[in-house]
DNA sequence: CCATTAATTTAGT
DNA sequence: ACTAAATTAATGG
C-alpha cells in the first residue's frame, strides 16, 4: 500500500475539526462544502497568501500557527495577529475586496483547507446562523486586535514587550512555559519595537529573574511583575 | 541514506 | 555595524 496521503480526502460532515460556523451546517450543506474544498499542508516558514494577491479562497486552518502580517509604508513588516487553528484566515479581506490585504505565513507546520470563495460567499448569504458565527468571529479579532494596538501606542518597550509574553502565555499557549514561535526579529514586528530593544528588554527580564529565556524557550517566574509592568506601561 | 562543509539566518552587543 | 552561534542547503560518498 503506497502512500497514505493518496486516501481520499476527508469529507467535511466526517471532519473532526469543524469550525463553529461549520458545526452549523446540515449534512448536504457540508457535502457542498467538500465539492469546493481541498486541503494542503505547509511546512514552517512557507506563505500561505500574499498580500496583493487575488482571493480566490479562504482558507482554514486546522492545525497549526500562523502570522498574518503586512508591510507598513516604510516597507518594514508588521504582524498583526497570530491566528491559531480552527479558525479562518482571510476573513478581514473576503467581504468587499477581491485583494488579500494581508499575508500570511506558517509558524509551524500547518494543515489548512482551501475553501472557494464563491461557494464560502453562498453559505454567508444561505445560511444566516452561519453567517452570524462568522461574522461573531470577525469581531472577536477587531476587538482584540484594537484593543492590542492601542494598549501598545501607550507603552514603552518594556510594557510592549511585556503585553507580548502575557500574550503568548494566555491567549497562544496557555501555559507559563512555552516555545517563542517567532525570531527576534518576527517578535519586534510584532511589538513594534526594534530587534535591539526587543533583546535588551529580554534579557533585563532575564536578569530580574522575571523570565527565564533559552533560545525561543520562555518561561515565566514572576507573573505578577510582568503585569505590572504591562500596565505601567 | 548519512556525514561534512558551505551558506544563510539569527542573536546579542 | 559586527561577531558568534545556529540553522539550513549543498555536496560527496
Amino acid at each position: 500500500m503506497p502512500n497514505p496521503s493518496a486516501s481520499p480526502t476527508l469529507r467535511c460532515r466526517d471532519c473532526p475539526v469543524k469550525s463553529c460556523a461549520a458545526a452549523i451546517l446540515n449534512a448536504e450543506e457540508l457535502d457542498g462544502l467538500s465539492e469546493n474544498s481541498r486541503e494542503a499542508e505547509f511546512s514552517k516558514g512557507e506563505i500561505l497568501v500574499h498580500e496583493g494577491s487575488f482571493n480566490s479562497s479562504i482558507i482554514y486552518l486546522k492545525s497549526g500557527l500562523v502570522k498574518e502580517f503586512t508591510k507598513g509604508s516604510n516597507s518594514k513588516e508588521q504582524i498583526i495577529q497570530i491566528i491559531k487553528k480552527h479558525s479562518y484566515l482571510g476573513l478581514p479581506s473576503l467581504f468587499g475586496d477581491r485583494i488579500n490585504r494581508y499575508s500570511y505565513a506558517a509558524l509551524t507546520d500547518c494543515n489548512v483547507c482551501y475553501i472557494d470563495i464563491a461557494k464560502f460567499n453562498g453559505l454567508v448569504k444561505q445560511n444566516g446562523e452561519f453567517a452570524y458565527e462568522i461574522l461573531v468571529s470577525v469581531s472577536k479579532d477587531n476587538l482584540h486586535n484594537f484593543q492590542r494596538f492601542v494598549n501598545q501606542s501607550q507603552k514603552k518597550n518594556y510594557g510592549r514587550v511585556a503585553d507580548a509574553i502575557l500574550y503568548f502565555s494566555r491567549n497562544i499557549f496557555e501555559s507559563s512555559v512555552f516555545d517563542l514561535p517567532f525570531t527576534r526579529r518576527e517578535f519586534a514586528d510584532f511589538v513594534g519595537v526594534s530587534r535591539e530593544s526587543v533583546t535588551r528588554v529580554l534579557t533585563g527580564f532575564r536578569q530580574e529573574g522575571i523570565l527565564g529565556i533559552a533560545g525561543r524557550k520562555i518561561f515565566i517566574q514572576k507573573e505578577e511583575v510582568l503585569e505590572r509592568i504591562s500596565r505601567n506601561g
